[in-house]
DNA sequence: TTGACATATACTCCATCGAGTATATGCTCA
DNA sequence: TGAGCATATACTCGATGGAGTATATGTCAA
């Protein structure tokens, strides 16, 4: 059997990767956001974010002194619905709206953060990152 | 975090125990038809109808010597929803094509399963399991 | 070139998983 | 009551997973 689909399905059944996932549903983001965002120690992030690259559900690219990690692209079928489904499953579990709100504070502190994920306004692409990302 | 989603995708993570679900969308099915479908060995099917069991996935419930496995209802939404992304995703994966094929030869040769799957038709319910079930 | 920062990797420990083998349980029928 | 069938459980073994700690690597800036 293709692996692929129990590939992914291995790398769901992690709450941490999945709030990984499902923040990255929302555009790229690179590691010391999550650290800020999941409230959970580097080393653990780092861990969970190599597993999924190691499986292709990701894709992490340097800039910098960060690494800025993507779903990849163009998404299997299998993972797109996938993902899609997390996207309808998680609307009930109150750690994945946090996440979100949090997200939403960083894109409004952070100009990388909002101009990575929203890519329409290219002002001042790759630009904007300041020293320690967002002042963090 | 309410360990729901994460239990039903750990349950999802084994092929083993995909087949059987995507096979219980289908309709009840005692584990001697899971055996004939799968050709998988009782005890790693048995274990594995106990696993999802223990999970809340599935219901059990003993007709004369045989178990029969059903979906649990009502299913919570989570499980419903990724029912039904399985259901999407495992279109493209030959397994559970030809799974699908046993099953509706099956139905065809065993009067007794194809009245459990559609209840509808209920003449003789629960009297139509001849000795060795479907003559296996 | 040194130090600080961001991130990754190596290593250990413990828990869980999945397969296989053997055996137990529950039911039916002769 | 004993044999036979359907299914479950106990046990062992090897693989994998996740957490923690320590350390390495890559980049920048002074």
């Amino acid at each position: 059997m293709d692996p692929k689909l129990l590939e992914i399905y291995r790398c769901l059944c992690d709450e941490t990767r999945l709030r990984l996932l499902h923040l990255l549903k929302q555009g790229p983001l690179c590691v010391c956001h999550f650290q800020t965002i999941l409230d959970v120690p580097q080393v653990a992030i780092s861990k969970h974010l190599a597993y999924l690259r190691q499986h292709g559900l990701v894709t992490a690219q340097r800039h910098e002194q960060w690494m800025i990690y993507r779903l990849s692209e163009p998404s299997p079928r299998e993972l797109h619905l996938q993902l899609q489904c997390l996207q309808d499953c998680v609307q009930a579990y109150p750690v994945f709206k946090s996440d979100l709100r949090r997200l939403k504070t960083l894109r409004r502190d952070c100009g990388w953060v909002a101009e990575v994920a929203s890519p329409k306004n290219k002002g001042g692409r790759g630009k904007r990152m300041p020293a320690a990302c967002c002042d963090k």
